[in-house]
DNA sequence: TTTAGCACTCTCGATATTAGAGTGCTAATT
DNA sequence: AATTAGCACTCTAATATCGAGAGTGCTAAA
């Protein structure tokens, strides 16, 4: 990417701008109105040819006003968007709905993609936070009709697993608590692995369970586990680039692949700091004409999750970005201040 | 809904037919060719004019075959369509999907919204079940960093329910123990409103924790609580009908509108047996271009939830239908056995 | 009661036409 | 040397026209 003047750079930077805001190719002489720049269209028409043949703009077509491309796109965000934060207002209010939700991480999920998809005016992703290795801190065993019995597990950090377990014979409540009690003596403060490779000697009940305990563990460290939370598909089909239903569909498609979103959301885990993917960038094919703006959150190495924000090519990247860092920050602090 | 010659029966049947499965207005010809009744297109002719008289159904435009209307399909799902069971082979398939998940209801319920939406080949719907009065079976209390506490509340039935929350000054897990068995033997088998008509005396940090799980155990008996899962949103798009992006905006704000889904869904929970949902049936006018097939699942008092099928008017209901009632029926089984 | 026959209606696709937007180039201007 | 006015040229998108074809409703005959 190599440097261009001044004036260039300007008419670039007009170039996206507007047809962010219209969705219309344009013309060398709407920049001439909109901006005037104290010079004359023609002299556009040749920077926009330089610009058109250095790869950062096209045409639809022979008559038409310029579009910028992928590239187009990439010098904006990079050089010329400038770093913008969200409004101290909008701030606020955000800050103030997460405050009076509960202290609960399913609740802050669901407000995240809901606040992530309004105010960015896009569709909203959000992957709840997974451990690294996650600790054995306590195990609950509960009897319950029949043979059946109700496993729960608490880890380290406060998340709660449950599970059923059918024994081939019924147990006492007495009996489980005994069970309960020499297993979390045994356990506390363990990983899965730490757990795995430990040899006590194990009734085979016993054994059934810290079996079970060590795959739910496994489960919780596994990324894939974690549901993703979604909002604002509907914003993404106002734009007028999805008005064919050809082009709506590879979107919903990625929205209904779980996997693919895990693949585009896991990219960003280990990286820090906002990320912008502009048009798949080759390396996913169906993002062809989105942009996504992602960013890990929570303490790195210890849990991380991921949220972002899905849009059109022609996305408002100032606003995303913003959204998006305020509200990984925010959560970052809310789970660093929940789970220490 | 008046009494119909079999004759009519016999065309209304297979204009519906053919329009379900070809999307085109069916002309009298194409029955005559089609499926011949041994009876001229003319007489077919005549027969759909009555038809149409009837409301059974309509004409685009003057030089157009016939659609059915509203009514035409009500009157063909409730008269002609006949009783369907899904083929052996595939409720084989399904009931092994299920039985080789592991017991986990949150599980299930993305595995039913999964094989609904595939063996319908529409969008599904899967709301968790709520129960009608739960009750209080065991609760934990788990000091966490600080002055923080995690509560796990167990809920006859086997559900179970964890809350975060701030004390103002911290706890020995030796204290909070104590907490727990005392409030463990004064509450156990209770219902949230007993717990709240009891008057012991609590300290104070027992009564923020009734009060907590009384909140707990009220926001389980509430519907909308419960997250709906959803799946096959393609499927819907696949559809001609929707090709045009105008017919789609509402199915999107419906899936994405909570509480619209609640309601339909809630339609039914006091209800039993499957239900026929075709146009909104002037109650939902966002529904108006579609149809949903939902039935309630669980054990009617005590916990029910609903599930369902969302597609075009031109849906093939008996596969809709068999697919729905089986599911459900698998469901609460399953259920039931888990939870008894 | 059914049906053959026919005039009539309406849609859909193809084709033609036109207005307008925008470009690229050339020659003049600064 | 850089900028700009001017103009020919290209292409789209909207609109109008037209004919083929599908399907109807009606009438009169079987």
């Amino acid at each position: 990417m190599e440097e261009l003047t001044d004036r260039r750079q300007a008419v670039l930077g007009l170039v996206v701008r507007q047809y962010i805001a219209t969705a219309t190719p344009v013309g060398s002489k709407t920049i001439v109105e909109q901006y005037g720049l104290g010079i004359s269209s023609a002299t556009i028409r040749n920077e926009m040819a330089y610009l058109e043949e250095q790869g950062y703009l096209t045409h639809p077509h022979t008559s038409a006003g310029r579009v910028p491309t992928e590239n187009g796109y990439r010098y904006f965000v990079e050089r010329l968007m400038g770093e913008a934060e969200l409004p101290l207002a909008e701030q606020r209010t955000i800050r103030h709905q997460f405050h009076q939700a509960r202290l609960d991480l399913e609740q802050w999920m669901r407000l995240a993609a809901t606040v992530l998809a309004r105010t960015a005016h896009s569709t909203s992703l959000v992957a709840a936070p997974t451990v690294a290795q996650c600790r054995f801190k306590h195990l609950e065993l509960i009897a319950a009709h029949g043979s059946r019995l109700l496993l729960v597990l608490v880890l380290r950090g406060g998340m709660v697993k449950q599970q059923m377990l059918a024994l081939t014979c019924p147990m006492a409540q007495e009996e489980l608590n005994q069970v309960t009690n020499r297993l979390s003596d045994l356990f506390t403060g363990l990983s899965a692995d730490q757990i795995a490779a430990s040899s006590y000697l194990l009734m085979p009940l016993e054994e059934q369970i810290v079996n079970l305990v060590i795959e739910m563990m496994e489960e919780a460290e596994a990324r894939s586990s974690g549901e993703i939370y979604r909002d604002g598909l509907m914003n993404i089909f106002r734009q007028p680039e999805f008005s064919e239903i050809e082009n709506v569909r590879p979107i919903i498609r990625i929205l209904e692949e779980q996997s693919l979103l895990e693949a585009i959301l896991a990219e960003v885990l280990n990286s820090s700091g906002v990320q912008v993917i502009i048009g798949g960038e080759g390396r996913w094919d169906e993002l062809s004409e989105c942009s996504v703006v992602v960013a890990p959150y929570g303490e790195a190495g210890q849990a991380v999750g991921a949220l972002g924000v899905l849009g059109p090519m022609r996305m408002r990247y100032g606003r995303a970005i913003s959204a998006v860092r305020y509200v990984a920050d925010l959560l970052g602090d809310l789970i660093y201040d929940l789970y220490g």
